[in-house]
DNA sequence: TATTTATCCTATAGGTTAACTAGGAAATGC
DNA sequence: GCATTTCCTAGTTAACCTATAGGATAAATA
């Protein structure tokens, strides 16, 4: 299941690459816009900006915007930073790889080898959208 | 993240599979094999037992087996059945919809979207294997 | 019928994480 | 200097995951 973080981050990207070109915007709209507790938005859009997604400015007229465009962004990198590792199992993931204490060996493991066709597959989803593509898709033409 | 019942489950599943000719196997036999606290092990092979997948045999001589041959149980119906939900998001799950109480419109919500077309890429790994493919996998020749 | 074996069932303890909140420090603009 | 807005640390609450306890039920055997 996606967290209630990951979904927010995902919603505080798209709004504020929706509105790329203008002035930084505050958190409480975004948080009003989108439907987000403010404190909550606070602390995803801080490590969003952390992790070098977004820009951030403090004071009057402060506030987040992008740091570059929306379609160098690869949904790969925005899912690793807010959700975690994209596979289900951490014996298959590429960047949070981790041995399994219970499993004898992996290379006989059938949970092992069906969750690397999983993770593939989901990972071939997200290596082909950035989050240019995602905004995209809610507005038609 | 797969949770330790489901991937204790699916072990269970492809270790009593492989045995599926013989007389019903005990719980403690499987734990020991796979590795799993026993206790713990109990309680997933009985609601493997109650959603169809496995039958029981109590007293002496007592125990699970399979109920039907492995290569008709779908992936799919073992996954939901263990893990709940493959979707990520309930907004877009087939078996267990449910509507986002933030957002105001599905239709035009970019991570709605996104999640269809992960829920489908996992929809088809899970849809192409049978319990009797992902054996197969673990025992090559 | 008594005994042993093994599943069935309910309840619950303990730990972890998710979701959210509080309050103030630091920086910026006027 | 004052208002504004992000930055940072810590804490709270509730749900869930993992695992365990203890007895009820059913079957086999002697």
């Amino acid at each position: 299941m996606l967290s209630k973080k990951t979904k927010y981050g995902l919603k505080a990207l798209t709004y504020l690459a929706r509105h790329e070109e203008s002035a930084p915007i505050q958190i409480q709209e975004i948080a009003t816009a989108e439907n987000i507790s403010r404190k909550f938005l606070e602390s995803i859009l801080l490590t969003l900006k952390k992790n070098g997604f977004l820009g951030s400015k403090k004071g009057k007229g402060g506030g987040y915007y992008m740091i570059r465009p929306a379609s160098e962004i690869p949904m790969t990198a925005v899912m690793r930073i807010l959700e975690g590792p994209i596979a289900m199992v951490p014996c298959v993931s590429l960047n949070y790889y981790e041995t399994c204490d219970d499993c004898p060996d992996e290379a006989t493991c059938s949970v092992h080898h069906l969750m690397i066709q999983v993770r593939d597959s989901a990972l071939e989803v997200y290596r082909n959208h950035t989050l240019a593509d995602i905004i995209r898709i809610t507005v038609p033409e």
